[in-house]
DNA sequence: CAACATTTTTAGGTTAGCCTAAACTTAGGT
DNA sequence: ACCTAAGTTTAGGCTAACCTAAAAATGTTG
């Protein structure tokens, strides 16, 4: 139905960098609008790839009408750029969510194996899988899934997880690293999306963000605690 | 657990290439047992590649330790390029069966997709899905699906259709071909691995078989019925 | 057994996607 | 406004995997 027709069949690589340029342009939000330019050097750390190359691939993507970059001063994709992009992600999470629901990876392995086959898949292969989740409109770590029409899900308003107030409490919406280590160590504190998390009292300090997790209490890490996005509950569903 | 170690890891184009050498070496008897040495031109005939590019990677094949190859006059694989290519027809056999029996797909659509995917699927996916399908013996085409120690299943005897006597049934174990024409024929005529087939009185001519498949009766072209491989049946299975 | 058609290899070329090193542009601090 | 560090682009190179055209080896057949 929706699959995109374009001259030439899009490489790994490039589809890749068009996700890249998505994701870097919508500044971690999760938001998914893309607001900001993206520059070269954070294209390059990202994806690992010198700078060089990078400004190499942007011409590219240019020339086939996929991103405007302007030298020196970053790059934007283009209305069928974005519609790529959001493709691209939509495979993956797709994928993401097929290996947490059917396959029974853990929500953390997900990411290297997603983000092989998102290039690899079919359409009938993206709608078989998507039939049978049920139409999922986020992945396991609660970032959202674009549509078959490429429509991105409205999502209830969240806030970081290092910003609660104090005894205030939340449930964790959205898990936004895909840093391996960070997310070992949140699935084995039992902090993933669904799970209620209590700020506690004087849970802010220099060392990092106290909260409670079921029975635990945990010191997290600032960083840590700045990866979690949590929808505040009011006090009557504190149990 | 029985992920081979290899210096480099292979790339797609040279994991098809030791798919093919071994397919064309058995010589399309589905036995698997490297046997004959396989020529340029035949890989180049089924790859769709042209012949001095099939040297160039047969150059480097051998390099590697995969093939051996001695100048006009054909490649073999080497043990280890026996293994990687067991590893590979693995991959592609069991994707084939999972997209089948878990996701619906017809048994003539599963091999384009098997194609693709069976270089981008890690030995965890490998594991999971040979663990959802109860670590089948056979592919959705009969195809032999070798072990997780790449060891082959013993197959029950079998002869090509074209060769049952008139008047005898037979099992169809096998229908060996990744032709979409031809698969898409005979899965219209009922003709799959679990059907019974009758060879009718005067069943053998020039124009092709005869043949009964549940209540209707078939002239197979010759090229066909040869593909479709059977196990006898007695007369007592006639029903 | 020689001549020729077929098969295979060699030589040289292309494109994609990466690299390093050097040149250039921009922006920030004084 | 200038100087410099940081960011970016340009220039030149590399490897993988294909291609075409021409040369060489093989084997078939009269
Ligand atoms: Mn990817
Ligand atoms: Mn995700
Ligand atoms: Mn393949
Ligand atoms: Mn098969």
């Amino acid at each position: 139905m929706n699959q995109l027709i374009l001259k030439t069949p899009l490489s790994e690589a490039q589809e890749d960098y068009l996700k890249q340029i998505l994701l870097l342009s919508s500044g971690g939000t999760g938001s998914l609008e893309p607001t900001l330019a993206v520059s070269t050097q954070d294209l390059a750390d990202e994806m690992q790839i010198k700078p060089a190359s990078v400004t190499g691939m942007l011409k590219k993507l240019s020339e086939h009408g996929l991103v405007e970059h302007e030298a020196y001063r970053g790059v934007r994709l283009t209305a069928t750029g974005y519609k790529v992009a959001l493709e691209v992600l939509r495979h993956h999470r797709l994928i993401e969510a097929y290996l947490h629901q059917a396959l029974g990876y853990g929500w953390e392995e997900v990411h290297a194996e997603a983000e092989r086959l998102e290039h690899h898949i079919s359409e009938a292969f993206e709608a078989r899988i998507a039939e049978w989740l049920g139409h999922p409109s986020h992945d396991p770590h609660g970032d959202p899934i674009p549509s078959a029409q490429l429509e991105l899900p409205q999502d209830a308003p969240s806030q970081r997880l290092s910003s609660l107030e104090d005894g205030e409490y939340g449930l964790v919406m959205r898990v936004a690293t895909q840093d391996q280590d960070a997310l070992n160590l949140l699935a084995r504190l039992g902090i993933r999306p669904g799970a209620k998390v209590e700020m506690l009292m004087l849970g802010h300090s220099v060392e990092g963000t106290r909260v409670r997790v079921g029975e635990q209490r945990y010191l997290l890490p600032t960083n840590l605690a700045q990866m979690v996005w949590v929808s505040p509950l009011g006090d009557e569903y504190a149990g």
